[in-house]
RNA sequence: UGGGCUAUGGUGUAAUGGUAGCACAAGACAUUUUGGUCGUCUUAGUCCUGGUUCGAACCCGGGUAGCCCAACCA
């Protein structure tokens, strides 16, 4: 009996339908109380954010009901599928922190799906069928008119044999024949009118090489696959719903086949769904994902933009903070859109907890502290992550601070300086007054000359802004008593000119413009004749991705290993690019910060 | 137009015949050495229609809308 160990909380929290199936069925006994469910990629591209949900969904019951969870490749088809993927998914998988019972391929199954297939042959459940793909998607018929019967339908089982081994000599053309289960053209279901069990491929397969010419189809692999692999509970996509009663089906053979005692429905594999992820602004797809980086519209699989796991994870997201998107968004079996929003704040919720602090100035504008001594240095304290707490909810300190210099000559945002601010504006300008976070009360005067420019502003010949003056309250110091006092401004970010370091700030927004890329491709694709990347221009965020190089920042920040979770101060969250060296920094954006002041439109 | 599936605030989800709740988003207030975080409050929902029932988001009938299925892909 497999042993239920769900913690209290997650006993309180109700458990999705499938959850609640698995539970009940272990109650039951079912398959002796066993409990084994498997994650089924096929390795022909990199695994995505909607993978994620089912990974989370197959190692998750596993691991939470204590069965067990399976990695399978599902590698019925040498024409797509690469040994360079599979590395990428056990990789994707691991980060995500998950952990499989053991790695599986379908393709270990070759033998014994082939001896299955003969055998179904020889019981008169399946033909070898020599017309084209055309006559036989004609005789197919349409969801509103029954199919036909193949000439070939009832030829000898004999002959089929003999020709179904030849399918796999290496002799036969691919096309010229196939292997048809023999069902039901007449089924209202279109899977179960003769589906094909086998085609010819003659290709070289990267694991089991030259051994096989012919290869079976995913209806019949799967389902079969998972009853010889122990599998009890196969949890899949919605989109596989109509393929449900096929997989029953030959479950029942394949169980016949083998002669295993027992009453099928004790101890069989079944086949469970839920809805698959959709995000607006979010293309999917790894068949137009595969365009985008063969296009050079994004830079590879883990761009920072693309919906990769590899990409997300160089964007800057946990692994939990992915995980706790999607428990939050749930299973269900109703087609939903997922507002990326509710992604973007399961980061932020998360980054909260886990990122440091530094102070990163990305448009950077001089700020002279007049009566701050020239030549002076003095090294301020900076908590890495006020987040961090005790007992008492108080922020831990020791260990959790790191040093950032303060001197005359500093770096404020360009934003956080406005000669004509306005009553809310609350940061710094002529006649305010403001802190300097980790550092001190700085305040710029108000006195005009005789033209009525304010003495503490420098323009260029064009009136920009290029450096302001102030002067700070040396008895404010961060950490002193007079610090105490309250004033009207808000606190600044800051970083020091001699002490900041030049970095390359990447600012990503969403590659689409549309919400439902997916519909739109497909609709322009339709109208306007076009194909592949043609078809996805128009609906391409020409602002998807912009480069800052003209950003400082601490040099706390100098060392930091690739893939760091740091907050840029009042900024947002960014992470180390794996490109980054200490001679050239990189960050990625991540997500913004909250930002209640700019949506109040200032 | 055949079959299958689905429908709860703007978005996602819970309530499994018995008080429509939660998260995000939006808005307000408070707090603040991040206009962040945390806290308090507000706005806002059972697709339509008939039935069964003391009682229906839930069960049943009929509409309507959306999704999936006619690959030698998975």
């Amino acid at each position: 009996m497999a042993e239920i160990n769900i913690t209290e909380q997650e006993e309180k929290k109700s458990l999705n339908f499938i959850e609640q199936k698995v539970k009940s069925d272990l109650a039951e006994g079912k398959n002796g109380g066993r409990l084994q469910t498997r994650f089924p990629p096929e390795p022909n591209g990199y695994l995505h954010i909607g993978h994620a949900k089912a990974i989370a969904m197959d190692f998750g019951v596993a691991q939470k009901f204590g069965g067990v969870c399976n990695l399978r490749m599902d590698d019925t088809n040498p024409q797509k599928e690469d040994t360079e993927y599979v590395e990428a998914i056990e990789r994707d998988i691991k980060w995500l922190g998950f952990q499989w019972g053991k790695v599986c391929y379908a393709s270990d199954y070759f033998q014994d799906l082939w001896d299955f297939a003969e055998w179904c042959i020889l019981q008169g459940r399946a033909y070898v069928d020599e017309q084209t793909s055309e006559e036989i998607a004609a005789q197919k018929g349409t969801p509103t008119e029954p199919g036909t019967n193949s000439p070939y339908r009832d030829r000898p089982a004999e002959e089929s044999l003999k020709l179904f081994r030849e399918m796999n000599s290496g002799n036969v053309e691919p096309g010229k024949m196939i292997l048809r289960a023999k069902i039901d053209m007449a089924s209202p279901n279109m899977h179960f009118r003769d589906p094909i069990m086998y085609r010819v491929l003659n290709m070289e397969h990267w694991r089991t090489g030259n051994k096989w010419n012919a290869y079976p189809m995913y209806d019949f692999t799967h389902g079969q696959s998972d009853y010889l692999e122990g599998v009890t509970h196969s949890i899949c996509t919605l989109e596989f719903v109509p393929h449900h009663e096929l997989y029953d089906l030959f479950v029942t053979w394949i169980k016949e086949w083998r002669g295993d005692k027992g009453d099928i429905e004790d101890n069989r594999p079944r086949q469970f769904e839920f809805n698959k992820l959709n995000l607006n602004y979010t293309l999917m797809s790894k068949r137009n994902l595969l365009i985008l980086t063969k296009e050079g519209v994004v830079n590879g699989w883990d761009d920072p933009r693309m919906p990769t796991i590899c990409g997300i994870r160089r964007r800057g997201y946990s692994p939990q903070a992915i995980l706790n998107f999607i428990d939050k968004i749930g299973y269900t079996t109703f087609d939903a859109l997922n507002d990326i929003k509710l992604m973007e704040a399961a980061c932020r919720e998360d980054l909260n907890t886990r990122a440091i602090r530094v102070s990163a100035v990305v448009n950077p504008l001089k700020l002279v502290i007049d009566n701050y001594p020239e030549g002076k240095v003095e090294e301020m304290t900076a908590i890495n992550n006020p987040e961090l707490r005790d007992e008492e909810g108080n922020t831990i300190t020791e260990g959790n601070t790191h040093i950032i210099h303060f001197s005359r000559e500093l770096y404020i945002e360009q934003e956080d300086f406005m000669e004509d601010g306005g009553k809310k504006f609350m940061r710094l300008g002529p006649g305010k007054e403001v802190r300097l976070k980790n550092g001190y009360i700085i305040a710029c005067s108000d006195e005009q000359d005789e033209q009525g420019n304010f003495k503490c502003i420098e323009k260029d010949e064009n009136g920009n802004i290029v450096c302001v003056h102030a002067t700070y309250d040396p008895d404010s110091k961060s950490g002193m008593p007079g610090a105490d006092r309250k004033i009207k401004g808000k606190t600044l970010h800051w970083v020091s000119c001699q002490h900041s370091i030049p970095c390359e700030v990447r600012n990503y927004e969403c590659l689409w413009t549309c919400e439902n890329p997916r519909d739109a491709i497909k609709q322009h694709e339709k109208e306007n004749g076009v194909r592949g990347i043609d078809a996805m221009r128009p609906f391409l965020n020409p602002e998807s991705l912009t480069i800052n190089k003209n950003a400082l920042i601490e040099e706390f920040a100098k060392e930091l290993p690739a893939l760091s979770y740091l907050q840029f101060q009042r900024i947002g969250y960014y992470n180390v690019d794996p490109d980054s060296t200490p001679e050239h920094l990189i960050f990625n954006k991540t997500v913004g910060l909250k930002d209640t002041w700019q949506k109040s439109g200032k």
